[in-house]
RNA sequence: GGACGGGUGGGUGAGUGGCUAAAACCAGCAGACUGUAAAUCUGCCGCUCCUUGCGGGCUACGAAGGUUCGAAUCCUUCCCCGUCCA
């Protein structure tokens, strides 16, 4: 494309940047863009005509919160947002109720109406610490699902083949391990299929995971006569244990309403090679900045730390604000640097009413640590106290029958483990 | 509908009558080490009570009953999953 070819086409130009650098801006951390050059022809056609295309990510409500790796793919819809397309975010609220079969070793429970709507909610006021809300077409997918009839049902399962269905992963490990599979499993990329059809996208986005429901998506968006849209995958973030994909249900999550505090602290608990890709996917910096951070480290001219302290700080100004960050991270700094109590640390209360058993005025340390929820059992409480992880006033205490007087009100200081620090009000 | 195989702790998975609160591994927790980590090493890893002891009690191997001095292990029924055949 020649630039100011013709008056008309180039009113509608200076609508959008040129396409080689709107495609480098959206090539950044994906992990593929099937097919790529259809992409570039959809970004030239745009451009030519001043319409934005129409990109769509599409979310099943599926749990009340979202963390840190739904925004990797967030985060990619609002570059195209950035760049002047209409971002369209589609709740799953029909689809949640099915369950994406994607990436699952079981079959799920459905979910139920309202859980589902209250999930929605809380969604999209996360969603939109990222995405700019003015800008964006939010939709439901039960707008259209919830209306199909049998027969609807039956002229969409009839554009896809078993065969084909039974060809992706998911599926076929299933089948492998002699785990079940539900029929109506099938069922949902077959119907959010029809999401791509009523949106008449021109790309969807989705995690790499959901490739294969994407490419569904684009055929049968052919079969009722669309142009076919393009996937655009981004790479799964990895957890906070460097292993398995970031989940909730594995615990290893930021959760992007958490505490500042929290959240530092677990994204300086991940290991060294991981901020990498944090660093790619979960933040602005370009390719080649991060790079250059890289050749900087292992020259020894940066520590390792510190691009992890940078890390952790941009991550809690995303979703708190630089305040919290800079708190955050001075608090981080004093606890486990210079193994000093945070200034936050919370203050607990026991008094003598609240104990149980033993003698008046007085509880056993490993009892008081489980009233006062630092340990989820007494066995437990038992087993952090004879392992000296458990320090009154910076003494360590290993007898689990430790007396702690009721009678004289004070506060002291209680560490249980590293990680849990706290005052202790004795009333 | 028939034949067969299977359901064990957070996960994988051993265990076919007492030595089994249940091997091993993974995950998790704590301590040491360190730059927060990771890695490594050490210990722990159902709940509860106390006189904290290689202590007592309770709960646990899909569910419910039963046999037995004693059952994850044997029997019966039921539920769930898979494979093959129709």
């Amino acid at each position: 494309m020649k630039q100011g070819a013709k008056p008309k086409v180039k009113m509608s130009e200076q609508k959008f940047k040129p396409v080689e650098e709107q495609l480098a801006y959206l090539k950044k951390g994906a992990a593929e863009i099937i097919p790529e050059p259809e992409l570039v022809a959809k970004l030239e056609g745009s451009r030519k005509t001043g319409k934005p295309l129409r990109v769509y990510l599409g979310v099943d409500p599926t749990a009340p919160d979202l963390h840190l790796g739904h925004t990797v793919v967030l985060r990619k819809l609002k570059h195209f947002q950035d760049l002047g397309h209409t971002a369209v975010f589609l709740i799953g609220d029909f689809s949640a109720m099915i369950g994406d079969p994607t990436g699952v070793s079981e079959t799920r429970p459905p979910l139920r109406r309202e859980q589902v709507d209250a999930n929605a909610k809380t969604y999209l006021e996360q969603v939109f610490k990222i995405l700019d809300s003015e800008k964006t077409e939010v939709r439901r997918n039960s707008e259209w699902l919830s209306k199909m009839n049998a027969e609807d049902v039956v002229r969409l399962c009839s554009h896809y083949r078993l065969a084909r269905m039974l060809e992706r992963e998911d599926f076929r490990s299933r089948l492998a391990d002699n785990q079940p599979i539900s029929v109506h499993e099938l069922l949902y990329p077959l119907l959010t299929a029809r999401d791509a059809v009523e949106l008449k996208s021109d790309v969807e986005l989705g995690a790499s995971e959901q490739k294969f429901n994407l490419l569904i998506h684009r055929d049968i968006q052919r079969e009722y006569g669309l142009a076919g849209q393009v996937a655009l995958t981004m790479p799964i973030l990895v957890g906070l244990d460097g292993q398995r994909k970031m989940s909730k249900s594995l615990g290893n999550y930021v959760g992007i309403t958490e505490d500042p505090y929290e959240m530092f602290k677990k994204i300086m608990s991940i290991s060294d090679s991981l901020m990498w890709s944090y660093l790619e996917l979960l933040t602005d910096k370009t390719a080649e900045g991060i790079r250059k951070l890289q050749q900087d480290v292992q020259a020894g001219n940066t520590h390792p730390k510190q691009v992890k302290v940078s890390l952790a700080s941009q991550m809690v100004k995303d979703f708190h604000g630089e305040e919290a960050a800079r708190k955050a991270a001075s608090n981080w700094e004093r606890q486990f640097s210079d193994r000093q109590v945070p200034d936050d640390a919370p203050v607990k209360t026991l008094s003598k009413d609240n104990h149980v058993g033993s003698d008046e005025g007085k509880v056993y340390l490993s009892r008081a640590l489980l009233q006062l929820g630092a340990a989820p059992s007494r066995a437990e409480a038992e087993r952090l106290i004879k392992q000296g992880a458990v320090e009154l006033d910076g003494k360590v205490i290993k007898d689990p029958r430790h007396e702690i007087d009721l009678k004289t009100p004070r506060r002291c200081l209680v560490r249980v483990g590293k990680k849990n620090i706290f005052y202790l009000d004795v009333k």
